[in-house]
RNA sequence: GGGGAUGUGGUCUAGCUUGGUAUGAUACACGAUUGGGGUUCGUGUGGUCGGGGGUUCGAAUCCUCCCAUCCCCGCCA
């Protein structure tokens, strides 16, 4: 922040100019509203939704974000919601190395040509054996403790999951919270004595994953698997949740990996199982991002700023108590009074001076608190508030008797609302094609489109290279059966399953 | 990696063609005013014009080298 001179201006400079339209448009360039609408520049108005909410800035660093107060609040709440169903069922957090030995990386062929591109390396120092490289995912360093772990079948099942950062160098195109070389995430690594128990738990995840995005952070999702080609790099089959964002583009929001045998053979994770005879064990891995954040923040939010589903903001309210100078103790002190009430929901009291009540709406719906109580002589002589919902705009108002009810209803409605409004774009943005055409269209009109595949590596390529970029996003767990005789869209041979084909982040 | 552009207070920006040490807005600080949807006014803080070199009496402006960043293509969860 102190040293911005250079690269910090530079970095905003360039976020601004990016879109830029014309060199006197008349918005009110740098108050603090958002200047952009959704619907007209959705990449320039989430970067100002994500900075104005306070929620994360770019530092000087090139390609890295800082997560402010606000946004690692969120990051907190995420973890809250995990971490008690994974320990629920057997997981225990832990804390592995940053860095990995190169010798490590090589141990697993696919995976490590896999990361080869985006791996970061430590510059050798003279006294070491050999370089190290900033792990972009914690496979290797981990399952090299997990080969002096395990020995006995008594030792199975094992389950660790770490938070932690990872750092990912090929990424250019830094979008807050969406793309960027250093992110933070969970990464859940776990060992089973047989492929059933690791396949049950690998879905498992997958399965809480959904949870957590559908329930706190009220983003619906898509489960399916990654054709072969989209699997993570060493990996015997990828799970995963996908999100569609309000410009039709699809978002991988978290995978859980059925890793097979593969890393234990490479890392020598062997035990001795109830028989006695020397067994490999068979591992899975699952990981999530503060991605979910950027999606949570995509899909919600509009042109007045952060919408926060109210599970996942810390303070519910914002009451603001509207000033005159001859009713201000009165007013100030019911206010205070409402706050007590409401003290469940954390909410915050803007007696801030100097500031409009107008201005005041304008920077909490710019935050994302979900509820504004209101509060002037008016309604103190009426003896009553006025509540305004975030996700509607809907002032109500309501008497003093029934303000904990309603706020209660108005909370529980709106993250309802959230997720339903959400969950009809999604529907109504998915769409099936059986033959080329019918796929180009749904995919010009930004749409998900569930279309029959033969699953060749290369026609799934060349559907990427046609389209510019359209990829296979996952093949879903129901519907992933074409109907008889139904053929490939692109090359017209015998379809394998049907798959979501998009554009992505 | 290939191509194109840009660099002026914290942020955005005028000035560059035709050289005379910088414009406006916003933000920030203080004071007043105002207060039911971004109140108004005043005062103030803040700039080695990306960096080095050159031309010139004089360079933000012209020349040159370097640096940084962004955009398009490629690559990438």
């Amino acid at each position: 922040m102190t040293d911005g001179q250079h690269n910090g201006n530079q970095q905003q400079s360039n976020h601004h100019a990016a879109p830029r339209p014309s060199p006197n448009n008349d918005v009110k360039a740098d108050t603090k509203g958002i200047t952009v609408k959704k619907n007209d520049d959705i990449a320039e108005w989430y970067g100002q939704v994500v900075a104005k909410a306070e929620l994360a800035d770019y530092s000087s660093l090139r390609g890295f974000i800082v997560l402010r107060p606000n946004g690692y609040l969120i990051w907190e709440r995420i973890q809250n919601e995990l971490n008690p169903k994974i320990t629920k069922i057997g997981v225990r957090n832990a804390y592995f190395p940053l860095l990995i030995p190169e010798s490590f990386f090589k141990k697993e062929a696919e995976h490590a040509e896999g990361f080869s591109p985006e791996v970061a390396w430590i510059e050798k120092h003279p006294d070491d054996p050999e370089r190290y490289a900033i792990r972009p995912t914690s496979e290797t360093i981990m399952y090299d403790s997990y080969s002096r772990w395990v020995r006995s079948w008594r030792d199975l099942p094992l389950r660790i999951n770490q938070w932690c950062s990872v750092v990912r160098w090929e990424t250019k195109d830094t979008k807050m919270f969406i793309r960027a070389r250093e992110f933070l995430w969970q990464e859940g690594h776990c060992v089973y004595e047989t492929e059933r128990e690791c396949h049950k738990e690998t879905m498992k995840y997958l399965e809480f994953y959904r949870q957590v995005a559908e329930e706190l952070l009220a983003v619906p999702v898509i489960l399916g698997k990654k054709t072969d080609n989209d699997k993570f790099a060493g990996a015997k089959a990828t799970y995963a949740i996908e999100s569609l964002m309000p410009d039709g583009k699809s978002l991988q929001m978290g995978t859980s990996h059925d890793l097979g045998q593969g890393f234990a053979k490479s890392f020598g994770i062997s035990f001795l199982g109830k028989d006695g005879t020397t067994q490999t064990p068979w591992q899975n891995s699952w990981g999530f991002s503060t991605r979910l954040i950027g999606a949570m923040v995509m899909t919600h939010s509009d042109d007045k700023g952060l919408v926060l589903p109210p599970r996942l903001a810390k303070n519910k309210i914002a009451i603001v108590p509207i000033i005159f100078d001859d009713t201000k103790a009165q007013t100030i002190a019911k206010a205070k009074e409402i706050q007590k009430l409401l003290k469940r929901y954390d909410p915050v009291l803007d007696d801030r001076e100097g500031y409009s009540a107008g201005w005041k709406y304008n920077d909490h719906e710019l935050h994302g608190v979900p509820l504004r109580i209101e509060l002037g002589p008016k309604d103190i002589a009426k003896e009553q508030v006025v509540l305004v919902r975030r996700d509607t705009g809907e002032k109500k108002f309501v008497p003093n008797a029934q303000i904990l009810d309603e706020v209660r209803h108005a909370l529980d409605a709106m993250q309802a609302n959230l997720f339903e409004k959400a969950k009809a774009f999604l529907q109504s943005s998915t769409t099936e094609a059986s033959e080329w055409n019918a796929f180009i269209a749904g995919i010009d009109g930004k749409k998900l489109v569930l279309a029959p595949h033969c699953s060749g590596a290369e026609c799934e390529a060349e559907i990427k290279e046609v389209t510019k970029g359209v990829t296979t996003r996952c093949i879903p767990f129901k519907g992933d059966k074409p109907a008889a005789g139904a053929v490939c869209i692109r090359c017209g041979q015998k379809a394998k399953y049907n798959v979501y084909f998009g554009r992505a982040y």
